[in-house]
DNA sequence: CTTCAAATTGTTATCGATATCATCTTGTCG
DNA sequence: CGACAAGATGATATCGATAACAATTTGAAG
């Protein structure tokens, strides 16, 4: 019943993939692979007229570098290696945007892996970026097993840690405190009067980030003379926009008299607004929220929600930035800290002169 | 004044990075490269005693697997290549998370790249891509270059165009009609007894998925006896929350007796929900407004949003589970169209029962 | 005690580019 | 005009693993 003579037209023919080489596309021009290989590289001594003639072939035999191939006998792979906790969220993929668009015209590519803030998951991709030989990794936080670490220094490639200040960088960091940025947010609030503070956060272990904002949080309410913060935790971190809503219910009916809420994140921060708003209480008049992190949303729902705006684009690029450095200057560098900025963002959420619409 | 004296522990020593090889593993242990090789696949035939013995000094002496070497020479660089228009689009982000799954254990690496909605940019990228010999490749949408074309088909291996569904298919599809499920939409809010439709959405060139939305917007609202629909195109694709806050002003302001506006996408109609909340308009009393993709924060906000729901994720994993069975099956399984589900999800903020909120 | 198949390990060639050094032009300058 | 530097190109070895085939060992069957 099979017709074996339809036309094949367009179906995946094996030997459609003429494995091209570079000594084909040679002998097509007539010279050698060696000028060919060359031809693909800016700074080669090749002649004009050569290079333009081989570009020429190179189009019409529809010839593609074989990087694989060249890396290995060059020693240089062309990636850079960076991993993320997830890509799901906006902040980290503006970080893997700013390194992305650090190592255009660079030569070098971004190999993305996501650690799903395990880790484990993490130590897993660190291998398995090294098999890839990449020239240089950025990872996020400061936190990583031993193994992870052995890897990395044995590796003898630059490390750049981001988001974070670790206590004991492996080599170069780019970063900020976030303990301190929420404590910068906690002190602001309390200057605008707010006495009973509350904190929502994820259940402390794997978000290295979150607890040191929860840290910041909880030391700097007690510095100021405000008592314990009212602290609530609610799922694995990362938590949800829908968590947000759950956790300050439970703070709420825990501590009814609270009066400003910060949240580790400005989507759960988003979530508890709309929870609130949508249970008939006016977000600040009955209560105040605060976030983290700057999302677009932010700025953009109602009321608007004060927050802390991290230079996350940043932080990728200048990653990306003190790895290419590193690798110019033939890694002499040294290790060095590059603080990123943070600020205060004042919105409504927190505003104290009450109802947030007309 | 510098003090050559001080202690470089943690510094970057370039001899660090001794190359090891899996000819050293090999002499450690007393076997073949080859027997060391052996004992990293799962499928090859080595006692366990000797695998046990490698691995043991494949610990002790902190080797790494070297890829670019092993996939020179077994000529499958273990790699798929993926492009998606943007990152921070959780819509495609959790598409990228699907592939990401899919392949878990498979031995295959996701390869990823942002075409920022670019046909330009897309060929440069699947230009770069190709460069690492990649197994498959998952590119998003059926618009592509003509270079581009050529180099993928001339590239001989699996193609799979998603989230869409191209005229003319390179190869495998994995999506949906947008088109037409922007019509579903149509034809829902109609039956509920809307009757003056507006449309939000982009300029429309660079943004496929957004011009068929938008087609079907038209087509159906046509079709329907509503005459000519309402369009505002604001911004280039894709467009912000803010923009879509604009856009429903200009909108509104053009046509101030519309019901109900359609968005390209959730992000513009939170956007748009969130301008007219503040301006004192009540959704949906005054006007209803419903988006497109079924993003996160569609579920959470007030009013909460009525949309269609993408299987964004699935789209991903099965594109990734395609192209394993095209890999597996030798490539002569041919073409085939994958349709992905989508359904609209009626929400509060299309509720012809009136007000959001109590 | 053979014999032969299966299991285990080794040897050699090779993947496709590039580093390195060698060769050959060309042109400038004393 | 000779010498030498700069520019362009080529030949060969090599990067570090794996494919393919060969060799050896082991064990079960006859």
């Amino acid at each position: 019943m099979k017709n074996e003579e339809e036309p094949k037209d367009k179906r995946l023919k094996p030997g459609d993939a003429q494995k091209l080489t570079m000594a084909e596309v040679a002998k097509y021009v007539g010279v050698s692979a060696m000028t060919v290989s060359r031809a693909f590289r800016q700074d080669a001594s090749v002649s004009e007229e050569t290079r333009k003639r081989i570009m020429e072939a190179v189009d019409a035999l529809g010839y593609v570098l074989d990087l694989s191939a060249g890396s290995l006998s060059s020693r240089r792979s062309g990636f850079i290696a960076a991993l993320v906790p997830s890509i799901n969220n906006s902040n980290f993929s503006d970080t893997a945007r700013g390194m992305t668009d650090a190592l255009q015209n660079t030569g070098l590519q971004l190999l993305l892996g996501y650690t799903d803030y395990s880790a484990e998951k993490e130590e897993e991709l660190i291998e398995a970026m090294l098999r890839r030989r990449p020239e240089g990794i950025i990872l996020t936080g400061g936190s990583h097993t031993a193994r992870a670490r052995r890897m990395l220094v044995k590796a003898g490639i630059p490390v750049v840690e981001t988001w974070e200040l670790p206590e004991d960088p492996i080599n170069q960091v780019v970063g900020f405190s976030n303990s301190e940025a929420m404590s910068l947010l906690v002190r602001t609030l309390a200057g605008q009067g707010y006495r009973k503070f509350g904190y929502i956060g994820g259940t402390t272990a794997r978000d290295t980030r979150g607890s040191q904002r929860r840290s910041g949080f909880q030391k700097t309410v007690e510095e100021l003379g405000l008592g314990p913060g009212r602290m609530i935790s609610f799922g694995v971190p990362p938590i949800t926009m829908e968590q947000g809503g759950q956790a300050i219910v439970s703070l709420l009916e825990r501590w009814p008299d609270t009066e400003v809420v910060l949240c580790v994140s400005d989507l759960s921060a988003f979530g508890a607004i709309m929870e609130c708003t949508r249970r008939g209480m006016q977000v600040p008049r009955d209560i105040a929220v605060a976030g983290f992190g700057d999302y677009e949303i932010s700025s953009i729902c109602h009321p608007r929600i004060t927050t802390i705006n991290v230079d996350c684009y940043g932080i990728g690029r200048q990653a990306a930035a003190r790895l290419l450095d590193t690798l110019h200057t033939g890694e002499a560098t040294g290790d060095e800290i590059t603080l990123t900025g943070y600020k205060v963002v004042l919105r409504e959420s927190t505003d104290r002169n009450g109802a947030p619409t007309a």
